[in-house]
DNA sequence: AGCCAGGTAATCC
DNA sequence: GGATTACATGGC
């Protein structure tokens, strides 16, 4: 498989203007999310794609000190319209407005958070997808190990996805709900071995070319409307919330989450979703998605899921993404 | 073999 | 309403 090519076409330099501590290398990187071959990360850098409209974006992220310098690169005509979107949707992705000096200080006073902040402070919630994205990682998540989630993810993007070349790293990029809509749901089922999940994502993308982030982000209850698509339930409506529309109250509760949880602030193996909920938000009101996030990347720091790429290792990389799949 | 995964919807009482 | 139960698939 030969990746596109993308051109260098801009720079960005994106001040963090929230207020608290900045960690860029665990802004971009989570060590609990799982390999998608839609970012790549080293210890200084970060490589993402974005789709922005139908254009297909690589954008390479540094930090020097509160600046962001994001270097983009992109396939077609890269307009004044697109860079708009996507210094909005930088910002967004990595919360470089959000303000973390309150949470900050609410978890110093906190004893099962004291040393989950010494390692992760300034720490902010990256969600590089969008709205329709993030559903489909959420229902990808569905009711089956990560093993099969990253299996049903790779079909899905080497499939109907992009595989796209700059600064030296191949990665892959999303489809758009248009694009993913001409997909069969025997076809979902037969070669990308989405099992009943291939009945659901027809309606998440009729959903979601019909509502956009822009207007998802004015809903009354944005909860209750992506319950209307079938497929979406509270756990995944949670996700969506939570992540593509950073509402730091919400957490979505899975039987991941709940055990390491249970463990950090119950001291139990395991506890009832509502307990582990329930004392979450005791400990930190409105803050509790915030919190979630902090306890679970800080279980995966010392064995990432998905761990930093070494620079020597960049060539392996792209061979791995640019390998026909058996 | 059978159970169970980073859930959801349909079908019971 | 709240408590089952089927739903696809694959790994252990």
């Amino acid at each position: 498989m030969r990746p596109t090519h993308l051109d260098h076409t801009d720079t960005l330099e994106l001040p963090v203007t929230g207020d608290g501590p900045f960690n860029a290398l665990h802004t971009f990187w989570k060590p609990s999310h799982y390999l998608t071959g839609l970012e790549a990360h080293t210890e200084t850098r970060s490589w993402r794609t974005f789709r922005v409209d139908d254009l297909v974006v690589g954008v390479r992220l540094l930090a020097e000190d509160r600046t962001v310098i994001a270097d983009v690169y992109t396939d077609g005509d890269y307009k004044p319209a697109h860079r708009d979107h996507l210094i909005r949707r930088l910002i967004a992705s990595y919360g470089l407005d959000e303000n973390l000096a309150e949470f900050t200080e609410l978890a110093a006073g906190v004893p099962q958070m004291r040393d989950v902040l010494r390692a992760l402070s300034g720490m902010r919630q990256s969600c590089p997808e969008d709205h329709f994205e993030i559903a489909v990682i959420a229902l990808l998540l569905q009711n089956v190990t990560i093993h099969r989630t990253t299996q049903m993810t790779r079909n899905l993007l080497v499939h109907h996805g992009r595989l796209v070349h700059f600064d030296g790293i191949t990665l892959r990029a999303w489809f758009t709900p248009t694009e993913i809509a001409q997909v069969t749901p025997e076809t979902l089922k037969e070669q990308d071995r989405l099992g009943f999940r291939a009945k659901s994502l027809p309606h998440y993308a009729a959903f979601f070319r019909e509502h956009t982030t822009e207007d998802l982000q004015a809903a009354d209850d944005l909860g209750e409307a992506v319950q209307q698509i079938k497929g979406v339930g509270p756990y995944t409506a949670a996700v969506i919330a939570s992540h593509a529309s950073r509402d730091p109250a919400a957490f979505g509760i899975d039987v991941w989450n709940r055990k390491i949880l249970a463990r950090r602030i119950l001291d139990a193996d395991d506890a009832a979703p509502e307990a582990v909920t329930r004392r979450l938000n005791q400990l930190f009101p409105g803050r509790a998605g915030t919190a979630g996030l902090y306890f679970v990347e800080h279980e995966y720091l010392n064995a990432p899921v998905a761990p930093l790429l070494d620079p020597d290792g960049i060539d392996a990389w792209n061979e791995a993404l640019e390998r026909p799949t058996p």
